[in-house]
DNA sequence: CTTCTAACA
DNA sequence: TGTTAGTA
């Protein structure tokens, strides 16, 4: 699951290419990264090559300037939706996930079986 | 031929 | 946003 996210946001993609998959004209490509909407990575002679996430994000800004946002408007949905993930990924670190408390419980019944001794033939709890 | 920056009859 | 000029 992390594999494919690398190949997402591995820039590729000519201007060009990104028209055809948008709709997009050049000029509004560029100007929407002149408003921090975008940021393409730079390479050969300093030409722009974009991600599968930028094209996403790109077909996402279309849709919001449909609905009537302005630039500073979807930037900021943008940096809310940047940091709702961060929020996320923080509260995960944190939580027990289900090995945590397998694992947990694993030497609670370890600590109560050694005090009493188990049966070699109790039914294996994992 | 494609892309880039800058500028506007 | 479109379009065009002069480059790289």
């Amino acid at each position: 699951m992390k594999e494919k996210e690398l190949r997402r946001s591995l820039a590729v993609l000519p201007i060009g290419t990104v028209m055809k998959l948008t709709n997009l004209t050049a000029r509004q490509i560029r100007y929407y990264e002149t408003q921090e909407l975008i940021k393409p990575e730079r390479s050969d002679g300093n030409r722009r090559l974009y991600s599968l996430n930028d094209v996403d994000r790109l077909l996402e800004i279309k849709d919001y300037l449909d609905e009537g946002l302005n630039m500073a408007g979807i930037r900021e949905i943008f940096m809310q939706k940047q940091l709702d993930q961060e929020h996320r990924k923080e509260q995960q670190s944190k939580t027990l996930t289900d090995d945590d408390v397998r694992e947990i419980l694993h030497d609670e019944i370890l600590r109560a079986g050694g005090l009493q001794g188990m049966s070699p033939t109790s039914p294996k709890l994992r």
